[in-house]
DNA sequence: TGAATAGTGTCTATAAGACAATATCCC
DNA sequence: GGGATATTGTCTTATAGACACTATTCA
């Protein structure tokens, strides 16, 4: 039965894709797809394909965010992978986990509402770094059940967000290229799941080098409008 | 030719292994293995094996430790996943890496000493967390050819564990049940490639709640003997 | 002019580095 | 006592949080 199939794909490695993206209420989200085999058919789980011969980890990742979300051009880093013996029912699977970081104006609104995908936000129940399991809730507010420990890879893609988040560069994946700083203050806190002091968040941000003046300001602000920060190349 | 071994392995998933330890002037090791198969029969390598059908990862890894290197109830943390298509010319390999911390005293001279077996002293060209690959020197001196890519996922080793050094007890899997504070600091040392400052060491270290006092102290020393610490239970 | 947020200046608390002084062991 | 390192105390410096104040836009 899997002849056909075992020539083209490695057939004990799969790709899982945590894609979290950051709402404009500050709600952390990601992308799920149904299940439409067994195990745990019907569920939503996180967006997965097998890995080709001819393909690496990261492309396989890259092709199940193209063909599950519609999306290109993504962050990627690769997470964790999963090996327990008893894991899949389909046989022993080794799933390789990715997560991806994506500014929530990408994400095309036919995947949010899609049959067989959907945008949930996520909910988190630890604090700093501490890690484990997730809840998922779609757009109408039910708790969405998921497959294989698919909520404990997302909590590891948040622990793993928390942690390098103030000494990389990964909160700007989530954001338009022209920002405020209040902009990348409420994607961090969104991250971290607290409020930061405006004032030293400042003050941080400007003195590690990452972002520069675009010399613009926002327009068509109620207030005093902000000026408007990219990256900085090269760093 | 590969009937009876792909019932037993997954014939794509191999898991290999960094084992670090400290040596007592300060550098850092690892334990290579001969390759006794192509491709790149005759280098070095980090222990490997394939992982079992009923066998998660983990248990795979401490079965390389086991059988490649004689050690039991070793710390080991999953490090990183490769997957590039043309790695292994055996086919498509895809192989988790594990990083794993042991004192240098359990390490057993027969290991060391063994025709197929070899504990290298580790140099590192890069500062901070920047990573990239490492250079490996035999007993003897002699740089060490490593085989694929494994002199870069030994970088990969030392960037993680200096990441978490300051926020883990990692540092504590290097020494014995007993030791100085100052033992410790040599370990940091080692591991950060940097001196530290020892009044500050001290201090961060008392404050973190890691440690505690044994009441016992060092003997036989030409000096003030230190007091002795131990790693704090349930942290 | 008033509402609302941007941005600046200053004070305080905390942690790390530097350095000096004292303590304790073995010979 | 002398050599050697441990341990403590104090001062200085860098950074984050708190808070007050000024700036700038649009309605």
């Amino acid at each position: 039965m899997r002849g056909k199939f075992a020539e083209e794909y490695l057939p004990d490695v799969t790709v899982d894709v945590v894609l979290l993206s950051v709402a404009p209420d500050g709600a952390l989200q990601t992308l799920l797809t149904r299940r439409m085999n067994e195990p745990h058919k019907g569920l939503f789980a996180l967006p997965g394909v097998f890995v080709g011969r001819r393909e690496s980890l990261q492309e396989a990742a890259r092709r199940a965010l193209r063909d599950k979300g519609g999306l290109t051009d993504v962050f990627l880093e690769q997470l964790f992978t999963s090996g327990e013996p008893d894991r899949d029912l389909r046989g022993r699977i080794v799933s390789v986990a990715y997560f991806a970081l994506v500014p929530i104006a990408n994400i095309e609104e036919r995947f949010a509402t899609a049959a067989d995908t959907q945008i949930v936000r996520i909910t988190i129940p630890w604090t700093g770094e501490k890690g484990g399991p997730v809840r998922a809730i779609s757009a109408r507010g039910a708790s969405v059940d998921l497959a294989f420990d698919h909520s404990e890879i997302i909590g590891g893609a948040i622990k793993r967000l928390r942690g390098k988040l103030n000494y990389t560069p990964l909160g700007f994946e989530l954001l338009p290229k022209n920002f405020t700083l209040y902009d990348l203050q409420r994607i961090h806190e969104a991250i971290l799941g607290r409020a930061l002091n405006k004032d030293s968040f400042r003050r941080r941000i400007l003195a590690s080098g990452f972002v520069e003046d675009t010399k613009k300001k926002q327009t068509h602000t109620a207030h005093r409008p902000a000026v408007l920060y990219r990256l900085k190349k090269g760093r």
